[in-house]
RNA sequence: GCGCGAUUAGCUCAGUUGGUAGAGCAGCGCUUUUACACAGCGAAGGUCGCAGGUUCGAAUCCUGCAUCGCGCACCA
């Protein structure tokens, strides 16, 4: 026995070298297994991809809980003889790098429009390598059996051909289109965003019920009385028989030193039942006003900019912050006598996820993606619409899961996933930043072209704005396997994926838009089996943050504890899909199991040598009874692995070990160890040594350290245990 | 407003074909005995949110309610 088991077990001293031999043995590259012969080529393929992590920083605590889940799978497929691919990457993350970044230059004492674009992009791609470089560190700590040799970026050479290719052949089927609507304009961040990066907060606020002028006829409320002097009508219900007749007519006055003429329009969209049951209507600030101006055919008038200022009126408005002229409006409607009445509410304000900035709701010319035109099908792979049939991104993103060629997991999700299309509109895909991938469009006059590269010919000039980090990200699945390229050998073997595992709180932002890219580009889903984890929260619930000072930092932990007990602390307790309570005193106690372990295979080396694992004694009749019972915890550990529930399979595998093998078997095993009667103790030793091999084989996607660690001292060991045969109930 | 989830021991949570309630941590008592004190043994601790219903039997199924949390929509 190797004198390393008399002291306890040194994480520290063993994961580094473990990781190091498992990828100079090259087993996490599933091409290099076949070479060795460790897996067939026949065999049944398993692939996956990692969530690739922002590059804006380092991996939390829930970026670890995903990676143990991950690995967990990825090393039980192997250990079952599959052709195992796991592809790890990073993601440009677009606006959260930058915006990240600014706040650095910012403490700097200078800005991106002091630097320019050209230095600012220098300093950006050096912060997303920095973080780049921390974080692949980071995974490997924890132990992911991931195909390094595979690595991508969402923003790297091959992607970004892939970017430009999707993006020119949905501009050319008229999917992706340039039009003028209201955006989601995020001041602070002086840029679009999506209506998935919205964020409602609930405020309180105050309800303004008033006339634009003395001798209007109609009354309407209002939050934001500033932008009222955009208002080009007044709409109405249509059965609102207070103010039927006057609706078609005209009425022109001013209000606060602005000029307005209203239109009294019907439309059926007015709730007469609130406020007064007349809606100002002001289409260039507002999404449902837009679209009643757009069925009435009136004018729009823009009044704010994109700094969020008054850009009307004398100087009581000109210039002033929305919030200063709204003061000043309703200090203006007070003192006119036009005020009927105010009241405090509570609203859900608008704001962007990234910067906290309030959404101003503007009319741009922004790139869009329309997920209701009709497209011709590109493969077989969504049930119901076949090749080359008429389809729109909706149904293909509906069908894909409603037919089950996608099921997703827990199934409740299904239901915010069907939800989220329900509401879908199109989706608006420029940035007006600087880090991302260029929109492959240039103009020159009125010429528009569109292309994988750029055009020949002097005078042409490129599109300013990027994409939206997510249109990258949406062709993950198979940008990562060689897209565009349909004959590379990855994306035929490997594509669609078998999973895809991922947090909840991405589902519409990343897993729909994988769903709708590789259902438009190859005609099939992404993936078959969605799998979503919950949120690591602290001890009392709350979610961890920096601001908050309740983040546990897994690097620490893995320092600390090691990366097994790390691991073992984010899937136990944490069924499919529910947010899991993480406290420092749950990892320390995966810690004392891992010595548990260690002290274990102390205990069964010293007392087992010599023995024959190849030849069965026969068993006593409890010996027997022992086998039969770790059976079944074979039997429910592999079911649960493959029903991702694997915080039972751990814990059952924990209880097991520690309260049935340690606690019982092995104390009723020291009487028969010391026995004189051969007989007695040789089948005795066989099976505890039996059961211990078997039991390291089911722990090691769990605790690949440890497990393997102990493997290594094992005396009849023929090759690694990351690639040894998972095991088999047997009698 | 629509939808989803949670409510079990002091704390954090397990517990699916319905059959006498479980773990970890904390706390209590005992024990250094062929592994391990990062340990072992033992005791204690719960009317499984509330009210009904189905059933021989309900933490588990059904209905309603309450509280907390989340998502979506929307309030002009």
């Amino acid at each position: 026995m190797d004198d390393k088991f008399l002291t306890p077990y040194k994480p520290e001293e063993t994961e580094e070298k473990v990781y190091k031999a498992w990828l100079d043995s090259g087993v996490f590259n599933p091409d290099i297994c076949i070479q060795k012969g460790i897996t067939k080529n026949t065999a049944e393929t398993f692939s996956m991809v990692l969530p690739p992590p922002n590059v804006t920083g380092i991996l939390h605590m829930g970026h670890a809980a995903m990676i143990a889940i991950e690995d967990i799978i990825v090393r039980y497929e192997r250990m079952n003889g599959k052709r195992t691919l796991w592809i790890p990457g990073t993601d440009h993350a677009a606006i959260a790098t930058q915006s990240k970044v600014e706040k650095i230059i910012e403490k700097e004492g200078t800005n991106k429009h002091k630097l320019g674009r050209d230095a600012f992009m220098i300093r950006v791609e050096q912060f997303a390598q920095e973080s780049h470089d921390t974080i692949v560190n980071q995974i490997k700590k924890m132990g992911a059996s991931i195909d390094w040799s595979r690595e991508a970026f969402t923003l790297d050479e091959k992607r970004s051909l892939a970017v430009r290719t999707a993006f020119k052949r949905m501009y050319d089927d008229g999917l992706i289109y340039r039009s003028a609507r209201i955006v989601n304009w995020d001041p602070k961040g002086q840029t679009t965003i999506s209506d998935d990066e919205i964020v409602h907060e609930e405020r309180k606020a105050t309800m303004y019920t008033f006339r634009y002028w003395k001798d209007f006829p109609i009354a309407i409320s209002t939050t934001r009385p500033e932008t009222k002097v955009g208002d080009v009508a007044v709409a109405v219900h249509p059965d609102d028989a207070r103010y039927s007749k006057f609706v078609g007519q005209i009425f022109s006055g001013e209000f606060c030193g602005v000029p307005l003429h209203i239109t009294i329009v019907a439309d059926e969209s007015v709730e007469k039942d609130f406020g007064t049951g007349a809606l100002g209507v002001t289409p260039a600030h507002s999404q449902i006003d837009w679209e009643i101006a757009a069925r009435h055919k009136l004018s729009h008038k823009q009044v704010i900019n994109e700094y969020a200022k008054m850009i009307v009126g004398d100087e009581r408005l000109m210039g002033k912050k929305v919030g200063e002229a709204r003061t000043a409006i309703v200090e203006w409607i007070r003192a006119e006598g036009l005020m009927e009445k105010d009241e405090e509410v509570t609203q859900n304000v608008a704001t962007a996820e990234r910067t906290g900035g309030i959404i101003e709701p503007l009319p741009k010319l922004q790139w869009w993606i329309d997920v209701e035109k009709n497209f011709a099908m590109k493969g077989d792979g969504i049930p119901g619409i076949t090749k080359g049939q008429n389809a729109t991104l909706k149904e293909v993103m509906t069908k894909a899961v409603a037919a089950h060629a996608i099921t997703i997991l827990p199934e409740r999700f299904e239901k915010t996933y069907f939800q989220w299309i329900d509401n879908l509109r199109p989706w608006c895909i420029s940035r007006q930043i600087w880090y991302g991938h260029r929109i492959p469009v240039w103009y020159k006059d009125e010429e528009v072209y569109c292309g994988i590269e750029a055009p020949t010919g002097a005078g042409w000039t490129q599109d300013e704005d990027t994409l939206d980090t997510w249109f990258s990200s949406g062709l993950w699945s198979f940008s990562t396997l060689g897209w565009p390229n349909m004959e590379a050998k990855d994306l035929q073997d490997y594509h669609p994926t078998n999973l895809l595992e991922t947090g909840y709180d991405i589902i519409f932002f990343w897993v729909a838009r994988m769903i709708l890219m590789s259902g438009y580009h190859l005609g099939t889903v992404p993936f078959r089996t969605v799998y979503l984890h919950g949120l690591v929260r602290d001890a009392k619930g709350k979610k961890m943050s920096k601001s908050l000072g309740n983040a546990i930092d897994p690097l620490e932990m893995i320092e600390k504890y090691g990366a097994d007990a790390t691991r073992l602390s984010v899937i136990i307790g944490a069924g499919p899909g529910s947010d899991v309570s993480l406290a420092e005193d749950k990892i320390r106690g995966y810690k004392k199991y891992t010595n548990k372990i260690w002290n274990i295979a102390r205990f069964i080396l010293s007392n087992t040598e010599g023995v024959d694992l190849s030849t069965k004694p026969t068993l006593t009749a409890r010996e027997v009874e022992i086998l039969s019972e770790f059976n079944a915890v074979i039997a429910y550990t592999d079911l649960h692995i493959r029903e991702f529930k694997l915080h039972l399979a751990g814990e059952k595998l924990y209880d097991y070990t520690w309260h049935i093998f340690a606690d019982i078997i092995l104390e009723e095993s020291k009487e028969a160890l010391l026995s004189d009667d051969s007989a007695v103790s040789t089948s005795r030793k066989w099976l505890l040594r039996h059961i211990f091999e078997e039991l390291l084989k089911l722990q090691h996607p769990f605790m690949p350290f440890v497990t393997e660690e102990i493997w290594g001292s094992l005396p009849n060991r023929k090759q690694p245990l990351i690639i040894t045969p998972w095991p088999k109930q047997a009698i």
